[in-house]
RNA sequence: AGGCGGGUAGCUCAGUGGGAGAGCAUCGGCCUUACAAGCCGGGGGUCACGGGUUCAAAUCCCGUUCCGCCUACCA
């Protein structure tokens, strides 16, 4: 026995650290910029400097690291580009934050000084979530990580501004935005989050201009009435006939303004009649532009009513819809008010309400960009995974609209748009002109605003591998092989980077995408910070291990569905850690010390060619389960097969050679349950690399690190697939046994005697030749093996098969119970055996089904009935003793 | 409004044309020299409901219903 202890349960806080520091120092997650191995590369979907792990990091993170280990393993060139965003509006708002608890802000700090700012807070905070990922494990190449403001991806982001902008794909104008008043920027339709809200609808009378008569308006916004410049109708619609030219008067300020007739307007809506205000409305913006309307702004950019609004000028725009409206109930203006629901757009960040504002901003052009986009799609160059994403992608494609990329806010890649103060003249270009190109006054001045963070995102798989230049990383590990991340982000993020891509790199940015889904608590709600449901990966990690955590995440990881996480299924997995780590320290205490040989007998025990054979058989399961990203099923089968059956049988089983006196079947046992252990933590490695490789470094006949170890392959094992069967007529009989033992509550302490009656030869010749096994598994003193044995008097008999086993049970047998036992068993079977009898009885089964089926059935049946039989000749054998 | 996903054991969920599964919980027996974070055994299901296709449906099709989510400019 081996004299090196080790600990008694698995301590993961001790272990996680000390393999980490080893990889990172050992470079181990060190691509090669050229090799002769072939590639794998995953780009890492940035998380914001501002960020703290959360769950659904955790998760993503997870399923990448697996990939990679795994790929790694199996001899891959492995690229796991990390890197940060620069999170404009979040960071910006951190810092300003910061500026305020001091008393100050940033326009009292002004731009320059406040950039500056910014970067000092993200050297001092900006690493924290990446050393969290590290916490989790990941095996990113720390040597290549970027940031989206950094210098070379600055580049390409100006790079591909000024591109775009030449090509007539990036243009500047006045259209309405969504406008955010406290975060103080425009926003893309993207980060508008509709909430269902009460709310209510207003009936206001518009009086016509002659003095006599009035329009019944439905709104929602009352304030925005300062603002309208006509009321639309429906040209089909009677109720309006005979109204073209008249003219109605503005409540309140009695400005005489058009009707018109659209075809837009909704004659069962409301009255059928639309106040249209192109200044503060997406679609009165449209109708606006095709009548020629007027555009009258009386909202500002902090949301206060301005000079236009009258009376009003200075109020903040809900005040003014009260003031207003008590304004309208006393003019009579106020025909009634409606309850109403209806989804109202709140800024994606801060929830405040959005303002619909007409606003002069950048915007790029983004048909032509999603039609090849969308084709690469189709055409499978691109595969998503789970596959009906893909018509969620289409969906957005297909229907995509303009993507406003100007932002008012200073943190962030500032647009390199330059205008001439002498002449309005605009100039885009990667630096700054020296002079006009149209009046040559040297007056120009830069644009203040910045892109949207995801405009730089949308570069990150070339961006980050060396583009704008040309490098050996880009034309190694271009497309990239797997991009893995949350459906969330399908249209802010992948949707946007296979535009770009495609059209920078004329190619598609990833082979593959999974989406992965979303983590929710336990009652299935999403986790947020004001619902306080939050699970703290790190407190998880602190508390069960990281690999428990791991391994949770990839066994939950099903796809399609989200995933509802508890405590108490970590914990389940943590056991499973620990399984893992005792069977480990009970295969190194039974080692025979001195001799590891490299030249691995063929296996001589039933239990070692069982074992390799279903090792060969989880290792291509378990590899290909990871290929088609099923990792819930790759997760399962390494957690079955490590449990249940080398745990279970195969240690239990080794056991008795090891602790047995045959010296040569000690070695042997002792060498194959080192193989399998080291096969098990191989296969395991993906999913759990610390314990992992705490143990395999323990292992005598490993060199270096677990990363480094090939992934088993089926061929690496010997393979006997009559082991399998042999297996299964011993665990068969053993687990009859110990069914009987169960249920009459024999304890472990009492051995018992059976008889078992095997008509077929070749069972007998399993059973006798396993005769120690069964003994030791089933706590057998005694077994006599044979054909047609007589029952023994006082017995409970299991059938298994065509075998009978009869345990005897003398003054221990309850009758009365045993033929309960059996009676129980035999109604089970029948329901069995009706089900196959019933598919033969069929005509149409026998002549359609396939052959394979047909006799698989008919097998059964056969078995079934054999079975039934001794059942049935058991009971009346009890019943002829009972009477 | 449209789209998507889901409804399977007490709970959380796998399974997607040919024998209803897992984990946890539960019940009974065990401190058997790797592991009580363990071992052995048991119980527990009209696979939401209704129809259809098929020799065969939890699985495919249609409908109903409930839940969740996403997209959307009906004021």
């Amino acid at each position: 026995m081996n004299t090196e202890l080790i600990a008694k349960s698995y301590e993961p806080q001790q272990v996680e650290k000390k393999w980490y520091d080893y990889w990172e120092k050992n470079a181990l997650f060190r691509a090669e910029s050229t090799s002769t191995k072939p590639p794998y590369c995953i780009v890492i979907p940035p998380p914001n400097v501002t960020g703290t792990l959360h769950m659904g990091h955790a998760l993503n993170n997870t399923l990448q690291d697996i990939l990679c280990r795994f790929k790694r393993m199996q001899g891959f060139n492995v690229l796991w580009q990390p890197g940060t965003d620069h999170a404009g509006i979040a960071t910006q708002n951190v810092v300003e934050k910061d500026l305020a608890a001091r008393g100050t802000d940033r326009h009292a700090v002004g731009r320059e000084k406040f950039i500056d700012l910014v970067w000092e807070w993200r050297r001092k905070y900006g690493g924290l979530i990446l050393n969290q990922l590290k916490r989790l494990g990941c095996s990113c190449d720390w040597s290549r990580e970027r940031f989206t403001m950094d210098e070379g991806l600055s580049r390409a982001v100006k790079e591909v501004f000024v591109r775009l902008y030449e090509e007539g794909l990036i243009y500047r104008g006045d259209y309405i935005i969504n406008w955010c008043p406290r975060c103080h920027t425009a926003l893309a339709d993207l980060e508008v989050e509709h909430q269902e809200k009460e709310s209510q609808l207003y009936h206001i009378r518009y009086p016509f201009e002659t003095g006599t008569g009035q329009l019944i308006v439905a709104t929602t916004r009352p304030e925005t009435l300062l603002g309208d410049t006509a009321v639309a109708v429906n040209p089909e619609d009677k109720r309006y006939k005979g109204l073209k030219g008249v003219r109605v008067l503005l409540p309140v300020l009695n400005k005489p303004i058009p009707i018109i007739f659209d075809p837009y307007v909704d004659t069962q809506f409301g009255t059928g009649a639309l106040k249209i205000t192109p200044a503060h409305d997406p679609n009165d913006f449209e109708i606006g532009n095709v009548h020629h309307l007027e555009r009258v702004k009386v909202i500002d950019e902090q949301g206060l009513m301005n000079e236009l609004a009258g009376p009003y000028q200075g109020m903040d725009r809900f005040e003014c819809r009260e003031r207003i409206v008590q304004d309208l109930e006393k003019l009579g203006l106020l025909e009634k008010i409606e309850p109403y629901q209806n989804a109202i757009g709140h800024c994606y960040r801060c929830k405040t309400m959005i303002e619909p504002l007409l606003s002069k901003q950048w915007f790029v052009k983004t048909a032509p960009l999603a039609k090849a986009a969308a084709d690469a799609v189709r055409s499978g160059r691109t595969r998503i995974y789970p596959g009906n994403w893909e018509g969620v992608y289409f969906e957005w494609m297909d229907n995509i609209r303009d993507w406003c990329v100007s932002r008012q806010i200073w943190w962030g890649h500032r647009i390199p748009a330059w205008y001439c103060t002498a002449c309005g003249e605009v100039h885009v270009a990667k630096a700054a002109p020296e002079r006009c190109a149209r009046c040559s006054s040297q007056e120009l001045v830069q644009e203040t605003d910045v892109l949207d963070t995801w405009f730089s995102s949308a570069l990150w798989p070339f961006s980050t591998l060396g583009w704008p230049d040309t490098s050996a990383e880009l034309s190694t590990f271009y497309p990239t092989s797997a991009l893995v991340t949350g459906f969330d982000i399908l249209f802010f993020w992948v949707a946007r980077m296979m535009m770009m891509g495609l059209h920078f790199m004329g190619d598609v940015p990833f082979q593959d995408v999974y989406i992965h889904a979303l983590v929710r608590d336990a009652e299935g709600k999403k986790m947020s910070k004001s619902k306080g449901n939050v699970i703290d990966p790190l407190e998880v990690m602190d508390q069960y291990g990281t690999d428990a955590f791991r391994f949770t995440l990839a066994a939950l990881a099903a796809q399609g569905r989200d995933i509802k996480l508890s405590e108490e299924r970590i914990l389940g997995y943590r056991h499973f850690v620990n399984k893992l780590w005792n069977a480990a320290r009970f295969v190194l205490m039974n080692i025979e010390p001195v001799k590891t040989p490299d030249t691995p007998k063929a296996p001589a025990t039933l239990a070692d060619r069982w074992i390799f054979t279903r090792l060969a058989q989880i290792s291509d399961q378990v590899s290909q389960a990871i290929a088609d990203y099923q990792f819930n099923e790759a997760a399962d089968l390494c957690y079955q097969f490590v449990w249940h059956e080398v745990c279970d049988w195969y240690l239990e089983m080794a056991k008795y050679h090891l602790y047995g006196e045959a010296p040569e079947l000690k070695q042997a046992t002792a060498d194959s349950a080192q193989e399998i252990l080291r096969a098990s933590l191989k296969l395991l490695h993906p999913f759990m690399p610390f314990v992992t490789e705490e143990i395999w470094q323990k292992m005598p006949g490993t060199k270096g690190s677990i990363m480094s170890a090939a992934f088993p392959l089926a061929t690496d094992f010997p393979r006997d697939d009559t082991a399998l069967k042999e297996m299964d007529i011993l665990t068969g009989v053993i687990s009859g046994i110990r069914n009987i033992r169960g249920e009459m509550n024999i304890p472990p302490s009492k051995t018992v005697t059976v008889v078992v009656d095997a008509a077929q030869a070749g069972h007998r010749e399993i059973l006798d030749r396993n005769l120690d096994h069964l003994k030791a598994l089933a706590k057998v003193d005694g077994a006599s093996v044979g054909k047609d044995l007589p029952k023994p008097e006082a017995s409970a008999t299991a059938v298994f098969e065509e075998i009978s086993v009869h345990v005897l049970l003398k003054g221990l047998i309850d009758f009365e119970e045993e033929k309960r036992r059996i009676t129980k068993g035999i109604q089970k079977l029948e329901k069995e055996w009706e089900v196959a009898d019933r598919k033969l009885s069929n005509q149409g089964f026998l002549d359609k089904a396939p052959a394979d089926i047909v006799s698989e059935v008919r097998e059964k049946a056969e078995t079934l009935s054999v079975k039934l039989s001794k059942l049935k000749e058991n009971l009346s054998f009890l019943e002829g003793i009972g009477d």
